[in-house]
DNA sequence: ATTAAACCCCTACTTCAGGGGGGTTCTCAA
DNA sequence: TTGAGAACCCCCCTGAAGTAGGGGTTTAAT
């Protein structure tokens, strides 16, 4: 129980909360996420003694709430990562959280698998915040849900051994299909995982369960 | 597949999308809840001969394309079930969407119970809007589903085991959680396999991809 | 009282998955 | 020209997954 992996969304519309917290639990190794949607309770659910690893923050609490709450979560409990969700794209929002301490900005609108990459990249130490002078481009073309091997950062190879990894074929019958040795997919498969970062290929399709590649 | 119960969910957040789709898939009666963020997926996703059974449509979508939205899909699918969510709660928001023929009308502030009595009541053919002549019908039928209940004849273990399966753990942590020998689930697993025709854990995941265990 | 089924544990054993070494080509860019 | 990266192949090794044996308990039904 002491390696209980927890977390916690903070969202005032209790729907979201709820969903996003679900969302966590199937998609990013945590075991338990709470979800809470108003400000008072925030305190009452966290344990002080055994604090969540994340807490996920809407920006957009009423009067303001988050960036002060932001603030108190740094200093009660400095070991959680904080990862701030907003609605809009204001780039001075980012830069306010930033500065208030925050590990990670991500918007609402961005796609689930980058969501999901910046909760693992939270995890292993990194932090999270859009480039100002790239970013931009990628997800203005539509199509969110459906995830090419290219937002993943992968080769075309890769992708393609991605989608059959997704249809549950061990490597022996991926390297039937794609007429390959299965070492070379064994190493294919290698590549992906890290670019993921999980650790088997379980994890990489309960990570990327519903969601469509390419 | 016949008796599926499928929803969708369309919000322009992905995130939120995702997020109440598995809200629904854990929390009401469906199979199949998909999610879309983008407009032009919304028509690629339905399937014309099978439409979903009920649709969760965010009020606040880009240039105030739900409206139109709401015409179009009560003309193509009119045994389709439209709720609406908003995160105001202006009146004349709910005034909008009654007349354009949505079933109900909910604001993201309720809390997660409203919004399950919401769901339930469109499914029983009644309607849910706030302030008019309706009255929160108590939970006339709480038939707590059984989205995919170890009714697939599975032992009650057996489906608890499942579930751990379906979420990515390895064999060793199911033990931790449930304070077995590895051994010991291994067993389960192989009795899982064999009841459910598969031969590894993958090809169940990947079966049971869409699905949620209880 | 006996049987059956669900549950738990053990020792093997085979196969697969994944990481670690080696390599080889080919292409593209500095 | 050199170097980096992608794609391909091979061998070895560890560990997990899954099967097949062997035990055992409890509970419910016959």
């Amino acid at each position: 129980m002491s390696t209980q992996k927890t977390a916690l969304v903070i969202d005032d519309h209790p729907l979201v909360a709820r969903g996003i917290a679900a969302f966590l639990e199937s998609h990013c190794s945590f075991d338990v996420v709470k979800a809470v949607s108003n400000i008072d309770d925030l305190w009452n659910v966290i344990d002080p003694a055994n604090p969540p690893q994340m807490i996920i923050l809407d920006f957009w609490l009423p009067d303001g709430a988050s960036l002060p709450m932001l603030s108190q979560l740094k200093i009660k409990y400095p070991n959680t990562l904080i990862l701030v969700v907003s609605a809009d794209d204001d780039i001075a929002v980012q830069r306010k959280v930033q500065v208030a301490g925050a590990h990670g900005f991500i918007n609402k609108q961005e796609s689930t698998v980058i969501f999901v990459q910046a909760v693992s990249n939270l995890l292993s130490g990194q932090t999270w915040f859009a480039n100002t002078t790239q970013q931009k481009a990628p997800n203005n073309h539509s199509r969110e849900l459906a995830v090419t091997a290219k937002e993943l950062g992968l080769t075309a190879r890769q992708g393609e051994i991605l989608a059959l990894i997704l249809n549950g074929l061990p490597n022996k019958r991926i390297a039937q299909k794609l007429s390959l040795s299965e070492q070379t997919v064994k190493e294919h498969v290698s590549g992906i995982l890290s670019r993921l970062g999980v650790s088997n290929r379980i994890e990489a399709i309960t990570k990327l369960r519903g969601n469509r590649l390419e």
